[in-house]
DNA sequence: CTTGACCTTCCTATGATGGGATACCCATAT
DNA sequence: ATATGGGTATCCCATCATAGGAAGGTCAAG
């Protein structure tokens, strides 16, 4: 049984010691044994544990999410249609928060198109934040 | 002159008043006058600056971006260069920051696409999440 | 005169993370 | 023995944009 402090388990698991100690505090992991001296120190499996919260992470998944990943996780009869239902809804909400990123770049990108961009004061871009009616293109090329 | 209370205001230009005081606060917008009361009243002018802010922030400028805009938006003689920096600016952020969440969409449809989805345990989305060596594909079709 | 709908200020929270202060524990170099 | 330096513990505060709520003042209509 290796254990580690907590510095070696940030440095293994790529999750920094603020956010392990923070992830027990919100009952993410639970708490860790501790050595005399109350220092935290984890196993094998712990350290496995945060590693899979990181690569979670990786992909975006919230606190929240995470949580009912790691319980299916833990759950060895789960179904795999619960955990493929928790990734599929959190796709479509990158998918949503892509394409609004998206939307709000072709804009400003064609603003900035017709913008000289050069010395002279008239700019297309602020004309756009200053009229409210004249709406804002969303440029379907 | 036109003067309307906060609720009002906000009404017109979409933003709350919660927010149309605390763009106040740290100094967006600078103090309205008020009534013998103590209530805010906005002018015309403060309403199309108000007005201003919420476009901004509907292409997704953060605050200080938008202090920037704000203050070349009332300098007459500005150079649209600036303001075409700003916006380009952005737009870089924007697409950087769709492109990571695109990659991560990617990258749980693909684990998803080769799970069964049914009342058996196995899972290529928890299998991915696990190993770390099993490096998930960033899938380039 | 009360009711209800505003307004005011101040405090708190979100989600994920970072930074810092203060104090304790420990090993090594002087 | 002790000073130095580095790891650890807890606790508080900050970020960014936004929202909720408490507690109290103001006003118009019933």
């Amino acid at each position: 049984m290796n254990l580690v402090t907590i510095a070696q388990a940030s440095a293994i698991t790529g999750v920094s010691a603020k956010m392990i100690r923070h992830y027990e505090s919100i009952g993410l992991i639970k708490a860790p044994l501790r050595t005399e001296n109350r220092y935290r120190h984890y196993s094998e499996a712990e350290l496995h544990e945060l590693g899979f919260i990181r690569r979670s992470r990786d992909l975006g998944f919230s606190f929240e999410d995470i949580r009912q990943l790691l319980s299916l996780w833990r759950d060895k009869a789960r179904s795999s249609a619960e955990v493929k239902a928790i990734a599929l809804r959190h796709v479509q909400e990158l998918d949503q928060k892509a394409a609004a990123l998206e939307a709000m770049s072709r804009t400003l990108k064609s603003l900035a198109a017709t913008c000289h961009g050069d010395d002279r004061p008239d700019c297309p871009i602020l004309e756009a934040l200053d009229l409210p009616d004249k709406e804002v293109s969303q440029s379907d090329p």
